[in-house]
DNA sequence: ACCTATAATGCAAGCGTTTCAAGAAAAAAA
DNA sequence: TTTTTTTCTTGAAACGCTTGCATTATAGGT
């Protein structure tokens, strides 16, 4: 067997081969200016040659800071969220934080136990993305002293800070496009009516729009489904039936499902049936036609959502709750 | 102000509140057997009435165990690595572990950037994925004591531990498959040819089957690009004028690209043109004709390596370093 | 009742940093 | 020089938990 140790070289290694004290030692690697040049050199040079590194989780307990935060998001293999994700993680980053990142397939309990783990592990901020707030959640998250900012979702009571654009604005204009092309029969075609994006801000902006053009809401053209593919590829023959002449789609994937199922079915697109979707992922470039869309800036969203959250962190106070990033459009080859 | 200081509850407060040691507290916050039942319930009860939660940074340090592994990613936006990273989380999550997901974008300098940090972290396994394992890499790797695992990714010099699928074989049956169609003039299209896997193994699969079927290679069959999307749909020209009827393509999105490519000039396909990809993600349904593909078990590979990592963690021996998933075909309507 | 094997518990030394009160050294002022 | 300031350093107490070892109950045998 090997005879050498391997012993770890901790702080106080270097400081007794440096002779200075320990707090010295840690002085210079929190680059704390109270340190004289010369006794600056003599222990960099020590950390260089016994290849000190700090012990993180050690400095976590001391400072009671652990330069970690938390992400709970649904499903990191839905582009949507993914794109958010590479935002924080990029900011983050720049602000040397690191990113626990735990799914939660937007499922109540598992948030509720994903949020407990990581306030265990003493994160020092939490991003969190879902579908849905519940009063449960806001209690949890009201009750952890630790800062929380939703990215892409909005607090209905309004209580916890958030960044996401105006969903009720976005898919009015939407529509209006969709009704200036002529069409009396627009489908409003969303993941469950129980996210608030959905029930509540995007429906808004339809109905709204809706009503200001004079046009009678139609529940029959409301299609609650879930974010899949495949539910969108088969609502073509429902569609149909309900005569629907274009359609506001909540999410890409389920706008390629609808598009490719008319057009399956031998629609012509969009002489017969237009459709606008709302992310402006890959997606929309990939599919034949090209799908218009609303233009989100996820990943900003993502990025200002993990800048906020610095700032929170470094209790810096803010006088909004609340950002709203500017949404855009795009017309592609799915509308006239 | 608030005059209740608000006093974090520790391991000491439940003690003193239960009448026991830290030791006793310790001992059943651990679910550790020998503790009186009765003494249990009455720690148990004290706990909850206190909401007791262990500071997971403190276990970590006087353990030297933090329940967290780093994930090393390219980028998480890409649905190749998302899914890999998916299976790793559930696998996770199952034996109790956090992720910490850092991108890298396969550049170098970040990943070993952040395989320091990781190590800093003492985080308690390692994850990596990653196009190509520098001989530095390497190196660091073997210096850090950490156990680590390259998840859909293969280490050349056989030196670190693996869970992949045989690119060789899996790229010898579709070209065979696509020879068997008649097929003379069959293109490479693939990314970077530095990455191992494109310019070592995959490539040598193409070259097998060309040379067991008696068909010379040319050179000019091979296109080397990016895996974007774009990248893709401008080769049909490149393609035609090298007279080729079919092809193999190494991503997703790169083979989209160029069936969209071939297919907006023109193209019939698969009459004039076959193509068959490689990751069969879900793209290779969206588009039109959907895309005949190689299939590997993403989320599965991810969560091997997972499972595998929770063993070398464990200290348990393992005979195999490389661990060798299964891949299929699935037939769609880009190839005959 | 007495001794022993075993089950429960408690003690206290870490784990590797940070940080603060306080002392030592160096620089500036007198 | 001597005295004040100002700049650097140090010693040692946290931070909240685990764990090996010592100690004390508890139970089983005889």
């Amino acid at each position: 067997m090997d005879s050498r140790e391997e012993k770890t070289v901790t702080i106080s290694t270097v400081a007794k081969e440096a002779g200075v004290s320990m707090a010295t030692v840690s002085r210079v690697v929190n680059g704390n200016p109270n340190v004289k040049p010369a006794t600056r050199k003599k222990v960099l040079e020590v950390i260089d040659r016994l290849d000190y590194r700090p012990n993180a989780v050690a400095q976590g307990l001391a400072s009671k800071k652990t330069t970690t935060v938390g992400v709970i998001i649904p499903d990191v293999t839905n582009v949507y969220f993914s794109s958010l994700a590479r935002g924080i993680d990029d900011v983050a980053t720049m602000y040397k934080y690191n990113i626990i990142l735990a799914n939660s397939d937007g499922n109540h309990q598992k948030e509720i136990q994903v949020l407990n783990t990581l306030l265990a592990k003493q994160v020092d901020g939490i991003i969190f993305m879902g579908h849905n707030l519940t009063d449960e959640l806001r209690a949890q998250f009201k009750r952890a002293k630790t800062p929380i900012v939703l990215a892409g979702s909005v607090d209905q009571k309004d209580e916890v800070e958030s960044v996401h654009i105006n969903y009720v604005e976005a898919v009015e204009s939407a529509v209006t496009n969709l009704i200036n092309h002529g069409n009396k029969r627009i489908a409003f075609i969303s993941g469950p009516l129980s996210d608030p994006i959905n029930g509540e801000y995007r429906l808004k902006g339809y109905k709204n729009v809706l009503a200001k053009n004079g046009i009678d809401y139609d529940p029959n053209l409301v299609f609650e489904t879930d974010y899949r593919y495949r539910s969108g590829e088969v609502l073509w023959p429902a569609l149909a039936s309900a005569h629907a002449t274009a359609a506001f789609v909540a999410d890409d994937e389920l706008a390629a499902g609808v598009l490719n199922g008319a057009r399956d079915a031998g629609a012509k697109i969009p002489e017969e049936f237009e459709v606008i979707t709302s992310n402006n992922s890959k997606l929309t470039e990939i599919v034949r036609p090209q799908l218009s869309s609303i233009t989100q800036p996820l990943y900003d969203i993502g990025a200002v959502s993990m800048r906020f959250l610095t700032k929170m962190m470094n209790k810096e106070e803010s006088t909004q709750k609340t950002i709203e990033l500017p949404y855009g459009f795009i017309k592609r080859g799915s509308s006239k």
